[in-house]
DNA sequence: ACTGCCATGTAAAACGTTACATGATTTT
DNA sequence: AAAATCATGTAACGTTTTACATGGCAGT
């Protein structure tokens, strides 16, 4: 149900295409949201007939035509309708952690490579917020003005921003633990190793640092 | 297409039923996934119908019988599979965040109101996997035994944890920001006070505050 | 020559949510 | 007396993804 307000709340204050939308939850909108072209021209359909959106056709040459929308009172009034409505408690999906979740089935040295890769990743995408992100300080700082949508799209930027952060310092940490105890992985396939059991008491020192505080109160 | 090996991970260790599994998605698992009842039966069926997962009926008095599932060795294999396979790319699905960043169409007190409400519910999904982690820690240091799974778990359950803690000092700074810069939603709907334009330098420095380190090199 | 960008969409398949249907037992 | 827990599922609806379909222009 969201996908309806991603749009009508970018249109709130910009005009735009199908492309353009798609462009944007590509980018920065990513922080929150995404979508797929076959999924916002029919959505954009929909959003017009409701009367929430209008839009008016641009010709161009050797191209399909433009169609830029812009948003209608009516619209305006539903935005603000679901902007004032509780939070939707948040609904979690991260395969990724799904996987680190069930990787006692895989061989150490795979976890580790999986760790490390995902890292890599992340990193990636974090370097790519930071790119937005000066881009926009820039920009800002040069025209030397400041309005609500700036800082509100700031702190969103600001937690995407974290959000990597806080997933590239968890696998590090992560990868240093499972290099702490590579004996949890040693018995598993072979009977007689099984017998070798390892105690907690063994890793519980590393464990209190990996938890830290998070272990208090 | 996750919620299958989310189904076998679980299965890969435990046996369970529908209900049970349910109930892990709404607890533990929930850190990185969640799922209907009404989702799970008919993915159990097909998983039983690919013989990944085979069921044996206990018969119950005053209740349906309960079908109790475990994993077969090709249910195993499958597993193997996707855990050896690359992380999708993350796609995150954040509707407050989105809430947050139209914000600016809000009066100035909603915005404070809304961050507040939504913080409280953050702590309170911290409160819940607080208790997660002491009965885990509790009952791993009881019976002194480590392995694998328990080491893996752990740290997607600080994954989750962290998650939470972000959230919350996230809102905090955010609102702290906010009641900084209440001039911002002055304007608006007067035209006349639309003249009376905020430059970005009266706020740069609460601005660099709020920013950090984020915003080095 | 091939890849990517611009620009529109439709159709089919897969995945996810809400509502419906049943009914005993236990807790508040 | 009402609500929650246990235990199974189906049907309808809504959302999201993948595949199909078109075609010019710009850059490597």
């Amino acid at each position: 149900m969201s996908l309806k307000y991603g749009i009508l709340g970018f249109l709130s204050k910009w005009e735009a295409t199908g492309y353009d939308l798609k462009k944007e939850f590509d980018d920065f909108m990513s922080i929150f949201w995404h979508s797929h072209l076959s999924q916002i021209y029919p959505e954009l359909g929909r959003l017009e007939q409701e009367e929430c959106i209008a839009s008016r056709t641009l010709p161009q040459a050797g191209k399909p035509d433009k169609k830029i929308y812009s948003i209608t009172e009516k619209g305006k009034q539903e935005l603000l309708n679901w902007l004032l409505s509780p939070p939707e408690t948040p609904k979690l999906k991260d395969s990724f952690l799904m996987q680190v979740s069930f990787m006692d089935n895989l061989p150490y040295e795979e976890v580790i490579f999986q760790l490390k890769a995902y890292q890599k990743e992340r990193e990636q995408r974090l370097a790519r917020m930071k790119r937005i992100l000066h881009e926009r300080w820039d920009s800002i700082r040069e025209r030397n003005i400041m309005k609500a949508r700036i800082l509100m799209s700031s702190v969103v930027l600001k937690k995407g921003l974290e959000q990597e952060v806080q997933y590239i310092r968890w696998c590090r940490e992560t990868i240093e633990l499972v290099e702490s105890c590579p004996a949890l992985w040693s018995g598993e396939a072979d009977a007689a190793a099984e017998a070798l059991e390892i105690h907690f008491s063994e890793v519980e020192p590393a464990f209190l640092r990996y938890f830290g505080e998070l272990l208090e109160d």
